[in-house]
DNA sequence: AGCGACTTTGCAAACCTTTTCAACGACTAT
DNA sequence: ATAGTCGTTGAAAAGGTTTGCAAAGTCGCT
């Protein structure tokens, strides 16, 4: 059914290693014979097929990608990032979504380990236990998560935290509210630790959660927050924000007169919501193409000792955030700030 | 390095026939000894190497998809739908973004022919031609397109159009606005279709367009929509009519109370957008899952003939329509619309 | 006891490719 | 002229699995 590579040879009058040798080590067969066997490979439509030649390479040019959840906006974008770059590669890619299930996801590295020459592991939901005993399957690279000795691409979600708190002090704010994302998040810890940068800046924080990332969470969040008195709200992820947007806007709370808020993330939505959502921009599509980059280096250079690449994020102001109600639109040096702009 | 079939059958102290047929075809092989190997088998951790299966079976037990564009929201609810239903049938799942691009699309159905069993196309970018080179190289079903003799499942956007239309009536609108979404989309065409539901109400439908499905457009498009006198609006999809909708907000025109917005596709942030949007659900994770089922029905017998199924859509009904202006709110048989409600 | 049928197992071929090795001819250098 | 080198090619092995076929063993029946 399918064309052979013996059928090729046939065709050219020659043998099947010399097939072989014109399509993949072209200068070691004779430029005559090159060109008739590619002509006639190609008006056969021969294409090698990578379930043979990786049983004998050990290599089969795929790369696989597991993800914790699809539907979760941040994600494609930085699948984008990662299967462009994979393409250009000449690497396709092969996808699993494990539905935020850890065990479920050490049961997917199982089954991608032998069709695939690496995996990259975004935001990995698997305990330490579950990891040990899938870590030298295959080489694999981590997305958002640091494994000890082995490669790892993270966003810098504390430095975005700590930009936020920056600007929202600037802006005069003494009191700020935290939306903690789900307990075990590693991402969520990395946010929470930026919040160390409050101190800096005499600013109170309160913190509330930990909640499921999801847009319910930020309408409930919403009135909690204002409850509490602060005068700016960061939430875990955007999507939780977006939340706290839509219930402030049904409470008729001015946003950012009456409070700012603000989120992780960037997804497409934050720029779209009114007000525009000020957020961080963790860099989903470079992480992405920068996962595949090591993954790839870890193939060319097995011995090579675990890179771990921090990412710049970058926080994008928005209409969301703006001066502390109870600081005057142009005072300066309110309070006690020290006048940190 | 990694333990093959005979491993396991030095180790059970069998030969590998026997491994082989004691992991897949347990009723040839005696109750002692399959147990026997399958404890070896389970103690070495052996895991059949599927390129080497696949090679002599023609088997691959892969499965390939390819979108258009990840970032779009509407494919990976789809996405998700054909993944889990993928991996219930015991099949792993190729993902491929082609970036919009037909030439790409079909570069990738080269590319993944010899490495699935079959491939799942959505919202295929190909044109005719395009098709017609790769139709033949691995069983393929189309999600959202139908392509003579070949499987295909599709949603139903005229449908959905009508049913917008049919609620739109009943709010007394005599004016609606479609904006079009990409020239040569086939949904775009398949919605435009159920535009004709229009004369049956005896309601004037002004054409915008074509658009880029972007938000973006939506910002655009909203203020050809105001200057029509149109009292309601229908996007081609979600991401365009919340660009209408933030368009309208900045310009503070009420919604639905001036002008009434829908959508299409049911994304996530339709919910969350203020007002909530009015839109068409067309049923992204049934139709994955069903798009997966009509693959592995072909699959199991290649001769049936392709099935064309076609899904229901569901207008989901929000606060971003509302009753027409001019038709006060509860003033029955306005105008000559006959009360069709 | 002998025969046939059936069960259980192993051998070897097959799948398609890459790669090692050897062969062959031509050419160069001694 | 001869040995060695180089360039080009083919034969064959290897990679890990499944499967057709045959062999061996078991059982029941006549």
């Amino acid at each position: 059914m399918a064309v052979t590579i013996q059928d090729v040879a046939r065709a050219a009058g020659v043998s099947a290693s010399t097939v072989s040798r014109a399509l993949s080590s072209p200068e070691m067969v004779r430029p005559e014979t090159r060109m008739r066997v590619r002509a006639v490979a190609e008006s056969l439509g021969y294409r090698p097929n990578p379930a043979a030649r990786g049983l004998i390479t050990g290599r089969t040019t795929n790369l696989g990608v597991i993800v914790p959840d699809l539907t979760n906006p941040f994600f494609p974008s930085m699948l984008r990032g990662l299967q462009a770059r994979a393409r250009e590669a000449g690497h396709a890619v092969f996808l699993a979504d494990c539905e935020e299930d850890g065990a479920a996801e050490a049961a997917l590295v199982h089954a991608m380990a032998k069709q695939v020459d690496g995996v990259i592991l975004c935001s990995s939901r698997m305990t330490p236990a579950m990891l040990e005993k899938v870590l030298g399957l295959v080489p694999m690279v981590f997305l958002n998560r640091v494994v000890p000795g082995h490669p790892s691409v993270i966003m810098d979600g504390a430095g975005g935290m700590r930009q936020t708190i920056d600007h929202l002090a600037a802006l005069g704010h003494r009191h700020i509210a935290y939306l903690n994302g789900p307990r075990d998040s590693w991402s969520n810890r990395e946010r929470a630790k930026g919040l160390r940068r409050a101190e800096r800046h005499r600013i109170k924080v309160s913190r509330f959660g930990p909640f499921a990332p999801r847009f319910e969470s930020g309408l409930q969040a919403a009135d909690l927050v204002l409850a509490s008195g602060a005068t700016a709200v960061i939430a875990y992820n955007d999507v939780m924000a977006l939340g706290v947007l839509a219930r402030l806007a049904e409470r008729g709370v001015p946003v950012p007169g009456r409070i700012s808020v603000a989120g992780f993330d960037n997804i497409t939505f934050a720029a779209m919501a009114t007000p525009a959502l000020t957020t961080v921009d963790l860099g989903g599509e470079r992480a992405g193409r920068a996962a595949v980059d090591t993954l790839l280096a870890v193939l060319a250079d097995r011995d090579a000792d675990a890179p771990r690449q921090v990412l710049d994020s970058a926080l994008i102001v928005r209409a969301s955030t703006g001066p502390a109600p109870d600081a005057g639109p142009d005072r300066p040096n309110p309070g006690g700030t020290q006048g940190e702009a």
